[in-house]
DNA sequence: GTCTATATAATGATAGAC
DNA sequence: GTCTATCATTATATAGAC
């Protein structure tokens, strides 16, 4: 991907990089972040800067690599093992990762505005959305094979899929409007609430609210 | 506001220049677009866009307000009137509020970043959204008093209603991503997925998909 | 690997003529 | 109202010394 560092005091000088960069990413918004703040603060010289990294966009770029890392590493993903946990599992699951959302909270708010203007990072993106969308609908699919969810036809199973997802990747970043810092629990409410409907009474761990009296 | 123009003439350079913003702002993202470029486009020079606007954020602004006021002419909302409406109808209201999104872009890819970087325009935010939330709530306990929703407690009716705001608000920019230009029936279609199990069997025009078998 | 120095370019914004 | 002219400032990126 990048330059490779052939000493470990070498690696630490490109962490500090990407570390510095995401204190102020998140501080500042990364549109507002030159890359002269960046090796400022880690306490490089400009110059130095270009030597680990070609511009801003390809900082940008491993952060994002990073997330999806730490990402994939929480749900054991992205090595294409299958997804197999209850929808409780995975609404904690979740609200683990909303730390992760925080410590990358520029992501968070900037990103669609990030895609549009660098193709490269654009194109991680989309693949990794639709990875894990795909993953996430063979998951609801076995739900529905075990009667977790009630018989939805495969393109209902695809909108709430994606109704899901839509919330999961922005909730945190709305939330943060709200002066008290969004809090996971914020998060799993808004999920439950549109999942829960759809769990069978007995194969969801909540109660679902669609039982008749 | 901002300055009130004299003449009709200068109306016109003002309002050309808004709508030069506009376009460059969609086309390229607002971080991207300096007040250079849009007032090349607005066929003006750059020191009378200074006469205009006091800089960048402003037009910002100014824009943000545009599509306020718009949306709230669509709703027939703003002026404290509760809205009051079927399930269906608030779908069909917000399948024509999509072309509103598609014109202002830029401001579905960017606001978050926007409202970082400017408190003036996170403040006039704020309130819009927390307004159209009350209204939108009102609704909702309107539809649970006439049993067209299900019996749901406060906390869930609020719960709902963030999914709902959420979906709504983010759906249209994330859907620019698939190539295939957003269609307003992609959106419609993930807001009735969240909606239609809480919608009572005779309440709901679309028929509830949690009636027991 | 890291620094200093610098080239090049663009930016936001203002002053003053018309 | 609108323009031209211009400013100080800042940004990206490179070259070459160490």
């Amino acid at each position: 991907m990048s330059r490779i560092p052939t000493t470990d005091g070498a690696r630490r000088t490109r962490d500090r990089v990407l570390n510095a960069a995401l204190g102020l990413f998140n501080q500042h918004g990364s549109a507002a972040v030159t890359t002269n703040h960046v090796a400022a603060r880690a306490g490089i010289s400009p110059g130095n800067l270009y030597y680990w990294f070609s511009d801003k966009d390809e900082i940008v770029r491993e952060l994002y690599a990073q997330l999806v890392a730490e990402y994939d590493e929480l749900w054991g993903t992205g090595d294409g093992t299958p997804v197999d946990l209850t929808p409780d599992e995975v609404l904690a699951r979740l609200a683990e990762g909303a730390a992760l959302s925080g410590r990358y909270a520029f992501l968070a708010r900037d990103i669609l505005g990030l895609l549009h203007a660098d193709p490269l990072l654009e194109a991680e993106y989309t693949a990794v959305r639709a990875r894990r969308i795909a993953e996430f609908t063979d998951l609801a699919r076995t739900w529905r094979a075990r009667g977790v969810i009630r018989a939805l036809d495969d393109a209902t199973v695809a909108d709430l899929v994606q109704a899901l997802w839509l919330i999961a990747e922005t909730w945190f970043a709305f939330g943060e409007l709200d002066g008290n810092r969004a809090d996971a629990e914020d998060g799993t409410r808004l999920l439950r609430v549109v999942l829960r409907p759809y769990l069978t009474p007995d194969g969801g761990i909540t109660r679902s609210t669609c039982e008749q009296p």
